[in-house]
DNA sequence: TTTGACCTTTACGTAGCGTTAAGGTGTATG
DNA sequence: CATACACCTTAACGCTACGTAAAGGTCAAA
């Protein structure tokens, strides 16, 4: 298939500009001209374009791209997986920059706290900074990153504050509840105390509080053997004195 | 807390020639001049330096940006959701390119075909484009309050026909967000079947289902390391997708 | 008092095109 | 046949959002 400067254009979605400059630049001239001196592109062209625009859409700067692509170590293969690896990375990034406006969101409407800190999450991109590295060595850190990547996101959406906050909130969870299981009574004082602190933790974690939900998380607490098991571990019937106890606060 | 322009572009990640540039445009002028001539920004500036940055993240230019900010008519909350909205949109765009490379790589391996056309999926970004219809105009659909489920509170005691109807409706679950994952995309059909098989399951364990409470719940499933750990048992980044599906979900 | 890390303004440079302008080519239609 | 019209060409200037000096004030610590 052979294509005309307009039809490889509308194609790839990019102005004929943008291909005249490619070819004035050398990233990318065409097959072959014809007798008019009009531009006709191929096969390899509209392949090579594809890399290109994968390139681009990562910010690679075009002379950098050209000395990628001319050189004669380059590897198609080896660029798309390059390619996957960086386009999921900033997947990554924009998956911060949601979290950070659904917090900021929460923020306007009073229901959280944010550091200023917190406010910038996921614009930094040292991304671009590192497109050198990744493209232009050979070395890259394995695919563990992404774990590590996806369970820093919901750290780095919590300020160090909120995070004590929550870490001792659990902590007073399990020792009240622990106590009051004693009394065997889930109306008591103390049962109702980590009722209310549990509120306040899963407040935290929700958009916002209401009863009904709350409630209903009590009820899976039983239901779900997730929790059960996780509130059983150290005295069987912990989960279901939880829930009678979130049932009362609730009512 | 105020900022020097240095302290202020390393919280926010930009050069400080950026934000000199900001103040020159008139987009960001700092809170005061100190007795030095040094620019000092409090508060307000670095909220809406925040602002700028989603815009910007956006492909927003400077102007148009100065433009919004500065209508007396700018709402910040708006604003946010509006980011998240665009933010989703860019994803979903990332998301096809890493569908598009991996097609790719399958191509060069012979393990699969490809049409030029496909070659470029992803790549055309209407996105840009419809900027000014989103950011340009007020109007906005308000997502319409959905009466309020009225029905019975469930027992907790089920019958085994439920018992079964639960436990298949989880294996369903499982199974559609693993496949659902492949894709990457929380908004795919497949991705959103997950999301609504996951309110019928919660169903049968809360009083009453509402959407505010789906949503806090799948917070809770990244939040929540318990959560977590399960949904990710299989496959790292599953209980962020299903977050992801339920909040498409339930908007 | 000197160092060194800050800050200032001014000004020129740049990447990656967008946008005319002035003109040639190809073909379908009156 | 001509003429309209959608294509193509090169040339050249313009633009955005800064990067990068250069030349010089400010300020806390040594």
């Amino acid at each position: 298939m052979e294509y005309t400067i307009q039809s490889l254009a509308s194609l790839a979605g990019v102005s004929t500009r943008t291909l005249r400059y490619y070819d004035e630049i050398g990233l990318l001239p065409p097959a072959r001209i014809n007798s008019s001196g009009y531009r006709i592109y191929g096969q390899a062209e509209v392949n090579q374009l594809q890399q290109i625009l994968f390139y681009r859409e990562l910010g690679v700067r075009l002379d950098k791209i050209t000395e990628l692509m001319t050189a004669p170590s380059f590897d198609v293969g080896k660029a798309l997986e390059d390619h996957r690896e960086k386009l999921i990375e900033k997947r990554d990034r924009l998956n911060l920059l949601i979290a950070n406006v659904e917090k900021s969101l929460a923020l306007t409407e009073g229901r959280t706290k944010m550091s200023d800190k917190e406010k910038f999450n996921g614009f930094k991109k040292k991304l671009i900074e590192d497109n050198e590295k990744v493209y232009g060595q050979e070395v890259r850190g394995k695919y563990g990153d992404e774990a590590v990547n996806q369970s820093n996101a919901k750290l780095l959406n919590m300020s160090q504050e909120d995070y004590e906050k929550v870490t001792k909130l659990e902590q007073d969870i399990r020792t009240a509840l622990a106590e009051s299981f004693l009394t065997g009574d889930p109306e008591s004082e103390l049962a109702q105390k980590a009722a209310d602190l549990h509120k306040q933790w899963i407040s935290y974690y929700w958009p916002q509080y209401s009863k009904e939900a709350h409630a209903g998380l009590a009820q899976m607490y039983v239901a779900d053997e997730r929790f059960t098991a996780y509130y059983d571990k150290e005295q069987v019937g912990t989960a279901e004195f939880l829930r009678d106890a979130i049932l009362i606060y609730t009512k």
